[in-house]
DNA sequence: CTCGATAGTCAATGACATTGACTACAGGTA
DNA sequence: TACCTGTAGTCAATGTCATTGACTATCGAG
């Protein structure tokens, strides 16, 4: 029964201005969450929006322009609805920290983009201003503020994205990531590695929501000092 | 004249014995440096090496596996000759993670690959050791060392994978990129965006190297104040 | 000297992104 | 109403890759 020919079983043309960026990017994000990235092809994206896959050829030039729409709507996930502000910074810098982190594991296959492809984009101007205003608000003076928004921003970008691509491995490949902590590292020579023997039961395992948490508090806390 | 034909220019069959893991990685690397990751081919590792492509696959099972060595040959680039270890547990940290900056900022097509590929590998060991042994020197508990190692570590290399990253995008590309703040964050309505408008001067570059070395002094600053 | 294992070679194969030519349709104009 | 015209959607290549299975030369053990 209808083989899934090329554009819909059967189907018309598609009617004109039915495709554009916005549902483009939206069938992309559907693909990666359910399939992987490396299942988003042209062909994938065609198949899941009923059109010819070239007709995304006449709203993106190539197919890094989609990747970068991709990332962008991750930051607009993370800004949708406002960041709150109230009166503590630090606060608000944690909040901040841990909303981009939601968004980048809730699309974990495009969350580990962001490191590779530090493009930004429109949507990210609100978490700018927004992380500027937590620095100024901390007492910091310009500059200070400037430098250490510029910091906390991109760390926070940077480990987020790096907790999405270990999260988006395949089962098989985390599994040995993990793995190889929780036995290789137990049977190298205590003489040569004695810290790594005294530690090895301490060391939090690689996918622990409380690293990030403690990078952020490690950096909030400097920032604080840093105010006074 | 021997318009390059498929291994060599009509040159016999390989020596039995001539190819392995570290002649390979190091072709690979060579070419990564030279003409950027993408041209990392099977096609382009034969040509280097005046071997049949196809021949690598007789030590290394699928292209992942070389990246994989490639990103522990950067750890073992990092770690070559010994890592200094001085009564200064905050300058020995500082030391190995401009260590390791470099050694990603010295192959940024493969630096960038970290970020992505967390895997963990032989010549990380070492690293894991000397850092385990800088937060113990530093005077934290066993349970805290551990956890400042594990956040330390993974900043560093999520940060400077990132920066790799960004060093590693063709020209053109790279300086739209920081162009972007230079020119388009300085046009946003200064009502809306009232930090920006106030900070953007202050603003580091994206590519700044004091970007990461603040990075650097702000954690150590706060496991410094943990140790108390 | 013979055999067997295996490193190196070769010729497909199949998945992709990308391109250039083609087609149909919407909206404007006579 | 009929005729343009630009452009979104379609289609059929093309070229680049990684990967595979079969083939072959070579090394070392016996």
């Amino acid at each position: 029964m209808a083989a899934t020919p090329k554009a819909g079983a059967g189907r018309t043309r598609r009617p004109r201005g039915s495709l554009n960026q916005q549902v483009i990017t939206e069938a992309a994000l559907r693909i990666c969450d359910r399939a992987g990235i490396e299942s988003l092809t042209f062909e994938a994206l065609g198949r899941e929006l009923d059109a010819h896959p070239t007709a995304i050829y006449r709203h993106f030039r190539d197919k890094d322009e989609l990747l970068l729409a991709l990332t962008d709507a991750l930051h607009a996930e993370t800004t949708a609805g406002g960041l709150p502000v109230t009166d503590d910074w630090a606060e608000d810098l944690r909040a901040v920290a841990h909303r981009i982190r939601g968004a980048f594991m809730a699309h974990p296959q495009v969350g580990q983009l962001v490191a590779a492809r530090t493009a930004r984009r429109p949507h990210e101007f609100e978490v700018v201003e927004h992380i500027l205003g937590c620095m100024r608000r901390a007492g910091l003076p310009d500059r200070d503020a400037a430098q250490c928004y510029r910091v906390f921003a991109d760390t926070v970008l940077a480990y987020a994205s790096m907790e999405a691509a270990l999260y988006a491995l395949d089962a098989p490949t985390r599994e040995a990531d993990l793995r190889s902590w929780r036995v290789d590292y137990r049977e190298l020579p205590p003489d040569t590695y004695p810290n790594l023997a005294a530690l090895i039961d301490d060391i939090p395992p690689l996918d622990s929501p409380d690293n990030f948490r403690l990078a952020v508090e490690l950096l909030i806390d400097s920032i604080r000092s840093r105010a006074r």
